[in-house]
RNA sequence: GGACCCGUAGCUCAGCGGUAGAGCGUUCGGCUUACAUCCGAAAGGUCAGAGGUUCGAGACCUCUCGGGUCCACCA
């Protein structure tokens, strides 16, 4: 054995060698007649990446589930670790739109399938890139069976969900407030945007008889009512009336209205109601039959609607507004401290204009059951259970409906068309011409529309008739007219991945499902990992895995998040390269208590290096004794037959080995793989290494032979229970050492315990 | 406004009701059939605080104080 161990090439050159031999691929018995007694299929869906990610410390958490999967394919169970990538709609959008951004143009210089094609090689670059990257961490993925969510069978599967949501009644198309980033310019689902304290004026304004306190003045144009609380009598000789208000732009009337949402406490205890522009001013409009005003248009500018005030940017308005209803002394006080919660949009930042747009939804209150009853019944388990299985029955007991179409490019359109024959003329109005987003869906239809006529277009369709979109291609069922046009908006992102186990399993599908394991970090617990649930169990009335394992984000030895400007990222490419993967692998298991932030240093990274180096070191001590037999040509026995004869150290020592056999797979089977990493390390080096060896260093120089095969016995089997965790320098090893076993480690069987 | 998690050695953290642990750091001493990426030894703790349950509590319960996280339509 070389005096140092080089990670570096040893660690590729298994890869290849494990890869080659097709070991990452299960060996599928179908009527499992080969199996273990009382053993089954193990699989596990890799949390796809996102396919334009470049490696960061959340990948290299996939560790904890290469551990789950080494271990049960050393089992002797057929072991499936399915690889794959992620479109990631909005996400890929914005960093693409980022890169262009540096070369000086938007995504209005391009139409809609030119910029889908642009997205399109952009990310087949760096999906390799991701895959080679993963494979530098041994994990044993199969790739024969790698997927990326726009593959043409998976967006078929997709959409055939869709279609049989659509025939069960529970997708419906619907003018709802949603949260519209203008930027960006699609609408997010609530899990998608951000609340951020910011201190902004509260301006207390007349109002009628009123005043009443409002942050956005500016709205005021939207505004159909005014509401108190029920039980607040200052108001209750109004409740009913149609109020006249003297406005900036004249009067105008509105309704009085009493609503269990409005707290007496607030400002005055009134509030002008705009439901066109905020979330819970529309569900009031819901509750009274408000009407809707719109005042804001898709591109954050105010509208007609709004007078002379109409082009002006939203923050501007808020100022212009403000200074002429100051003029006509409709102002009474300004707070100009008030701190509260506003929404952005997660990716930019930008401020969330809540808006009345026709999205399309899911409703979730009929399909959350199951997901939640899976849970309670056991038939899927939370682990760690006591933290996260509240958090979840939480979220779903108060599900909204999933708004699930994104206004971007980047995704599967949602497979819905409108009949222009059966649905009459789209009326257009000429909104913004200088923000030209041109759609291909019109082009066929003479000219060039903007995104904001397409939408108005279909929003005046949609208010004329009854909905009548379709869910076929080609002819209109109605009327076999050919002027049909498809819904311009994609799915949300987690439409495609919340399937991800239904569309991936192709012919083995019956085989894996439900999947053993899913192993993510807890902060996409509602995004994906219920999405999963929910329609795994809509559509196949089977959870899509037995056990959700959830684990904690990886944080710096401080405890901070990593980030690019805090600087105290850890690249896990460089790391590997500098100390190899195995050290990496170690590090972030090991004495990591289920669910909790892993706190990770450089320091500690280069403790378990020279763990591997301690490893590496018995091993050349034990085959620099065994190359002193074969000189002599005398083979060594094994293990078993001298058993029952060995002296005390020795038998203590296997003692041990037995005990930490045993506490090793109780761990792994508990997922308390910080344990598990923490008592082999213990025993390797402190246990092995510091007493026994130094213990038997002269019955060794001695040639007793029973001290070197118990030796070699007690390694060999250590380095089998360390291989999940440190597959690489394990099998290195063993390959040095265990002269009598050809069988590489990663199909070695499981010490028996 | 709801809920959850965490306060254990200088730092980062394990700890499974039964004599307080690890890594790094610190101090002292060591090139010994592998390993100085090492070996041997040592110092260092009212386990945040206060009550309670128990023969026994760092672990279980209640409260207080500190730190963090998630959810929620605060005009």
């Amino acid at each position: 054995m070389d005096k140092v161990y080089n990670a570096n090439t040893i660690e590729d050159k298994w890869y290849q060698l494990w890869e080659k031999a097709g070991y990452f691929t299960p060996k599928i018995d179908k009527d499992k007649k080969a199996l273990p007694a009382g053993r089954q299929a193990f699989s596990i869906l890799l949390p796809l990446p996102n396919a334009n990610d470049p490696m960061h410390m959340g990948h290299a958490l996939f560790t904890i589930q290469d551990i789950m999967i080494r271990y049960h394919r050393m089992l002797g169970d057929p072991t499936l670790w399915l690889p794959g990538a992620d479109h990631a709609g909005i996400e890929t959008q914005f960093v693409f739109e980022k890169h262009l951004a540096k070369q000086g143009k938007s995504r209005f210089d391009f139409d809609r399938s030119t910029l889908y094609k642009l997205i399109w090689e952009f990310v087949e670059k760096n999906r390799a890139i991701n895959r080679d990257q993963l494979k530098k961490l041994g994990f044993s993925l199969d790739w024969t069976r790698y997927h990326y969510s726009l593959e043409p069978e998976i967006v078929e599967k997709v959409m055939e969900t869709f279609k049989k949501l659509h025939q069960d009644g529970l997708i419906y198309r619907g003018e709802r407030i949603v949260n519209f980033c203008t930027k960006c310019g699609t609408a997010f689902s609530d899990l998608e945007i951000e609340y951020v304290e910011r201190k902004d004026p509260l301006y207390y304004i007349k109002y009628g008889p009123f005043i009443l306190a409002t942050t956005r003045p500016e709205t005021k144009f939207g505004d159909t009512a005014v509401a108190f609380h029920p039980g607040d009598k200052r108001y209750m000789k109004y409740l009913g009336q149609e109020i006249e208000i003297r406005g900036v732009n004249g009067p105008f009337k509105v309704k009085v209205v009493a609503d269990e949402a409005i707290d007496p406490k607030f400002g005055t205890g009134i509030e002008k109601v705009t439901p066109g522009h905020d979330a819970m001013d529309f569900e009031i409009g819901q509750r009274h039959n408000l009407p809707i005003k719109k005042v804001i248009n898709l591109n954050g500018r105010l509208n007609e609607l709004a007078g002379k005030f109409a082009g002006m940017k939203v923050a501007e308005g808020r100022k212009a507004v403000f200074a002429a209803m100051e003029v006509l002394g409709l102002i009474d006080h300004v707070d100009e401290n008030y701190l509260h919660n506003v929404a952005t949009c997660y990716r930019c930042h930008t401020t969330i204009e809540p808006m009345v747009i026709p999205q399309w939804f899911i409703k979730m209150k009929p399909l959350a059951k199951a997901a939640i009853d899976a849970v309670k019944t056991g038939r899927t388990k939370i682990v760690p259970k006591k933290r996260f299985e509240k958090m979840y029955f939480d979220w779903l007991k108060n599900i909204r409906d999933w708004n699930i179409s994104r206004q971007i490019v980047w995704g599967p359109r949602i497979p819905v068309w409108y009949c222009l024959n059966c649905n009459g003329e789209i009326k257009i109005n000429f909104i913004n011409k200088q923000s030209e987003r041109i759609n291909d869906t019109y082009r066929h239809l003479k000219d060039k529309y903007t995104f904001e006529e397409i939408n108005a277009g279909l929003q005046s369709m949609m208010a004329d008739k009854e909905a009548s979109y379709q869910l076929s291609d080609g002819k209109c069922l109605k009327c076999h007219g050919t002027n049909i046009l498809q819904e311009t908006d994609t799915f949300d992102t987690w439409f495609l991945s919340g399937q991800w186990p239904l569309t991936t399993l192709g012919a083995d599908f019956q085989y894996f499902y439900p999947t053993s394991v899913l192993d993510t970090l807890w902060d996409i617990l509602f995004f994906w990992v219920a999405k999963m649930m929910i329609l795994g169990l809509y559509v196949t009335g089977e959870v899509p895995f037995k056990v959700i394992h959830l684990h904690a984000r990886v944080v710096d030895k401080f405890g901070q998040k990593m980030s690019k400007s805090k600087g105290n990222v850890i690249d896990p490419l460089e790391i590997t390269q500098k100390y190899g993967a195995d050290a990496l692998r170690f590090a972030l298991v090991m004495g990591v208590a289920p669910a909790s932030d892993i706190c990770l240093s450089e320091e500690k990274i280069v403790g378990m290096r020279n763990f591997t180096n301690k490893l590496w070191n018995i091993g050349r001590f034990i085959r620099m004794n065994m190359d002193a037999y074969k000189e002599q040509n005398i083979s060594l026995t094994d293990f078993k037959n001298i058993k029952n004869t060995l002296k005390t150290e020795d038998k203590k020592i296997s003692k041990y080995l037995d005990k930490l056999t045993k506490d090793v797979t109780k761990s792994i089977d508990n997922y308390h793989f910080g344990r598990a990493a923490e008592d082999l390390y213990t025993f390797i080096w402190h246990t092995l290494a510091d007493k026994h060896l130094e213990l038997v260093k002269d019955r060794l120089k001695n040639m007793d032979k029973k001290a070197l095969v118990t030796l070699i016995h007690i390694y060999t089997t250590s380095l089998k229970l360390l291989h999940p965790f440190m597959p690489f320098i394990t099998e290195e090893i063993n390959q040095q050492i265990n002269l009598w076993d050809s069988t590489p480690l990663i199909i070695s069987p499981w010490p028996e315990n």
